[in-house]
RNA sequence: GCCCCCGUAUCCCAAUCGGUAGAGGAAGGGCACUUAAAAUGCCCACAGUGUGGGUUCGAAUCCCACCGGGGGCACCA
């Protein structure tokens, strides 16, 4: 009896027994060469999942899926990053508690994740708001604490007016808050710094450890880290014992330095300028420039402005003396805040000098162009030789830099230096929903460590969400904030700042591998059998953010002798996102459909297929104008027509084997094909192509029945290379069908199928035969030709001798079996 | 301003090494079944690869320029 595709009573009947006989769960202790750790980046529970959440969730579920039926123990967990600012700011809005907003979200993201069919090993989840796991936050900062690489400082913060919260550098897109778009402003404030500068080198170079990244990844890192090697110089100060060192990618080009500029907020503009007719301008200048929003300060269009301050610098290599200059294109927190300009061989300084009148000098002689004086239109920066450059005029480019740098050395007046982009990582957040430093600050003993026995510093409940001014809401809090000082038992404050949610997922996945300990973020024995995770799915919008951040504290954690891998994920696969009229789907735009709809009206197979089917995963999917209704056009037909011929052939399956015919050969032969094809698309995770073949084979299947065939045997093979081939796409259907068929254990535990390669060689194969670079001819020849055969063939062709005129051919190119090319020479 | 990716049929997308431009799907047309329709099954058509050059026996694929779309970086000394 065949009966209608009832994808719901299918998903009610084994998404139950999944969980039940908890087969997805994985073991503590893997074997260490069968092991695969399938990670896709947690999410943020800001509502019920959107088909963004769909299309990531589904690509990782079946790359996990194919993953285990291939035979490896296969852990695939998940959590949620549970702290962030949409709690808090549903709290302030309709005053509801942020932890019942984010459980009360977790609950239906988690009933979403089971109804798509995700493969997920509950038993390790957590959420990083529950103290729990915030508590090894606290016991991570304290270690990076006491080695040096949790501090606090005062500093020109990135400030968002909206959020009212200060950010990462790397939350700042454009001058914008990476959440919600309002322009960033500067802020002076005391804030928590993680030392990633400390770990810049090996952050660059163990990308290379990371083979199964795009290079595209690796550039857009390399880049935000920014290293530069060049030299560091010291220069004197004119009637002084103080100096100034400046850093340089050119040293080379020291001789043409024709004025010095040091960054409007240097300290050493102050003191340059202390009781001089300087000091007000000066004052007045600072403040022009931090009035500037980055935005403004980094336009190409506005030009530099600038200010002497009264002061010359003496240049170490010929004691020149030369003009100090503020402006405001020269930064405090790059290099080190003071440059030499060079306006002979840099453009900016170029356009500063042409704009204030300064000399410019020629130090580096291009190639091939005579001496003497040029007419410069714009600054030469490229290779060339010293010239006007004392005792180095001759020297090369490509050695000059070397040459000089070590001579600066010798001199005591400069060394080698390297400077990066990449500053340090601001994880102060002036906000309640997230994890409270670890620190009080003491009226005698100043700033004191929260000892880890008194771990976790526990949210206190009794806060005002919504403080006025620049204050951390858990200011509010007065009991919770006055708290003993654990060196004197004297009065203290407690930092009253959380940290970046960064901070949680930058460990997050270790905490998986060992989920319940309560005596530790997690047992080092445990992490290292799982890790590295074998293959990281996520955006790419976290390409300078999370997975860096993440790397970063790989390397500390390394350090602490807690893990054994450099890198935490080196192969990442990063799908595009889920767009709507062009922009992103996310919550925070309001720009989404949810996948409920989806589900009642098609299914969760159909749901995941379609997304599956949509394109490359790298690449953006735009969802279509008319919505789910697509779903019911496209895949759910389809996995319809996949039903019913299950349903229809059982009979045929269940009876014995039969001579095989050539209608059946030929069908034996596509399945084999198709599981060869399939299986590399799967390894090459190109999901639409699988589904297009997997689509062919069915198409075959009708044909091959509509011709009259219906060898037992053959169709039994069919069905069931079908329902593993398609089961980690749509595991519902198959399990239902692989049990209609008669088998007792789940197919999602089956072996992937193996091809059999003498089905899939092919005797004939189509050859072309080209004449003068067009196809003239076409033949069916074995596929084990030789290059003469393919000649001799070609040349009896009557269509070829239309074209050859039958005059021999000047030349032949031949690439067996396929094709054969003739030039003939009018 | 600099760098990277992408432009294939009406649409979404395929096309190992450069080797017959088309696998799959949508929409479109037709046939069968039906009193009719839906559903189902079968069949059909459609582009010469954004534009212009170049290399090659042969280019969607490699090179150059331009156009269009997307992304990154943007005073980094």
């Amino acid at each position: 009896m065949s009966s209608d595709y009832d994808f719901k009573a299918i998903e009610d009947r084994w998404g139950r027994f999944w969980i039940d006989e908890r087969m997805w769960s994985a073991p503590d202790y893997p074997d260490p060469a069968k092991k695969r750790y399938m990670v896709t980046m947690f999410p943020y529970p800001s509502g019920d999942l959107h088909m963004g959440h769909v299309e990531i969730l589904s690509i990782h579920d079946t790359i996990t899926r194919f993953t285990r039926m291939q035979g490896y123990d296969v852990l695939s967990p998940m959590g949620w990053d549970a702290f962030g600012l949409p709690a808090e700011n549903a709290a302030i809005k309709r005053g509801i508690n942020p932890k019942t907003w984010t459980y009360d979200n977790i609950a239906k993201h988690r009933a979403s994740m089971e109804r798509l069919g995700c493969s997920f090993d509950w038993d390790r989840v957590f959420y990083t708001c529950d103290p729990r796991f915030y508590k090894w936050n606290q016991w991570l900062f304290l270690r990076l604490y006491e080695r040096g690489l949790a501090y606090k400082k005062a500093a020109a913060a990135n400030w968002c007016p909206n959020d009212k919260t200060v950010l990462a550098n790397e939350q700042v897109i454009a001058g914008r808050c990476e959440r919600c778009g309002a322009e960033v402003i500067k802020r002076y404030l005391e804030q928590w710094f993680f030392k990633i500068t400390d770990y810049a080198d090996r952050l660059i170079d163990d990308l290379e450890l990371n083979t199964g990244w795009t290079d595209r990844l690796k550039m857009l890192q390399s880049n935000w880290i920014g290293r530069s090697t060049g030299a560091e110089v010291e220069f004197g100060i004119d009637g002084s014992d103080e100096r100034v060192t400046v850093f340089t990618t050119r040293p080379d080009t020291l001789w043409g330095a024709t004025f010095f500029v040091i960054a409007p907020e240097h300290p050493m503009a102050e003191k340059l300028v202390a009781g001089t007719e300087h000091e007000g301008r000066l004052a007045d200048f600072r403040q022009e420039v931090a009035r500037l929003t980055d935005i403004d300060r980094t336009s190409t269009e506005r030009p530099k402005k600038g200010l002497f301050l009264g002061a010359h610098a003496i240049n170490p290599v010929n004691d020149e003396r030369i003009p100090i200059w503020v402006a405001d294109y020269v930064l405090m927190d790059y290099g080190t805040g003071a440059i030499m300009a060079v306006p002979a061989h840099d453009q900016r300084d170029l356009a500063f000098a042409r704009a204030n009148d300064l000399p410019i000098k020629t130090v580096i002689e291009p190639p091939g162009s005579g001496s003497g004086e040029h007419d410069l239109h714009e600054a030469y920066n490229g290779e060339g030789v010293m010239v006007d450059s004392g005792p180095f005029d001759g020297t090369p480019t490509d050695e000059s830099v070397t040459i000089v740098t070590d001579w600066l050395e010798e001199q005591g007046r400069g060394r080698h230096a390297v400077s990066f982009r990449i500053r340090d990582w601001l994880i102060s957040r002036q906000r309640y929903w997230g994890t409270p430093i670890p620190i009080l600050f003491c009226d005698s003993c100043g700033e004191v460590a929260v000892p880890e026995d008194e771990l976790p510093v526990v949210l206190p409940e009794d806060v005002d969400f919504n403080p006025t001014g620049e204050a951390s809401p858990l200011a509010t809090a007065q009991e919770w904030v006055n708290a003993p000082c654990p060196n004197c038992g004297g009065r203290a404050r407690r930092e009253t700042d959380t940290m970046d949610t960064f901070v949680d997922s930058s460990w997050y996945f270790h905490r998986y591998l060992d989920a319940h300990n309560d005596k530790a973020p997690f047992d080092p024995d445990r992490s290292n059998v799982w890790m590295p995770i074998d293959q990281y799915t996520g955006g790419i919008t976290h390409a300078v953010m999370h997975l860096i951040y993440a790397r970063f504290f790989q390397k500390v954690l390394m350090d602490m002798g807690m893990v054994d891998d450099p890198e935490p994920f080196p192969a990442l696969l990063n799908q595009g996102h889920v767009t709507m009229a062009g922009k992103k789907m996310a919550k925070s735009t309001g720009n989404i459909v949810e996948p409920a709809e989806a589900f009642a009206r098609y299914g969760a197979d159909a749901a995941r297929l379609y997304m599956l089917f949509s394109g490359p995963p790298e690449q953006d999917f735009d969802w279509p104008a008319e919505g789910v209704t697509s779903i019911g056009r496209v895949t759910y037909p389809w996995l319809q027509r996949v039903w019913r011929l299950c349903e229809e052939q059982r009979d045929v399956v269940a009876i014995g084997p039969l001579e095989e015919s050539a209608l059946d050969t030929a069908l034996r032969k596509q399945i084999h094909r198709t599981i060869e094809v399939v299986s590399t698309d799967y390894a090459s995770f190109s999901f639409n192509t699988a589904i297009a073949r997997l689509m062919e084979l069915v198409n075959s299947a009708y044909r091959y029945r509509a011709a009259g065939g219906g060898h037992p045997g053959v169709t039994r093979e069919l069905i069931e290379a079908l329902l593993k081939l398609l089961a980690p796409m749509a595991p519902y259907l198959t399990e239902e069908q692989w049990h209609r068929l008669g088998h007792e254990g789940s197919i999602h535990l089956e072996a992937w199928p193996v091809f059999d390669e003498a089905l899939t060689v092919r005797a004939e194969v189509t050859m072309i035969v080209q004449v003068n670079g067009r196809v003239r001819d076409t033949l069916e020849v074995p596929a084990d030709i030789t290059e003469a055969e393919m000649q001799d063939l070609a040349l009896a062709s009557e269509k070829v001798q239309a074209h050859t005129g039958g005059r021999p051919p000047d030349r032949v190119i031949a690439r067996p079996p396929k094709l054969l090319s003739l030039v003939v020479h009018p």
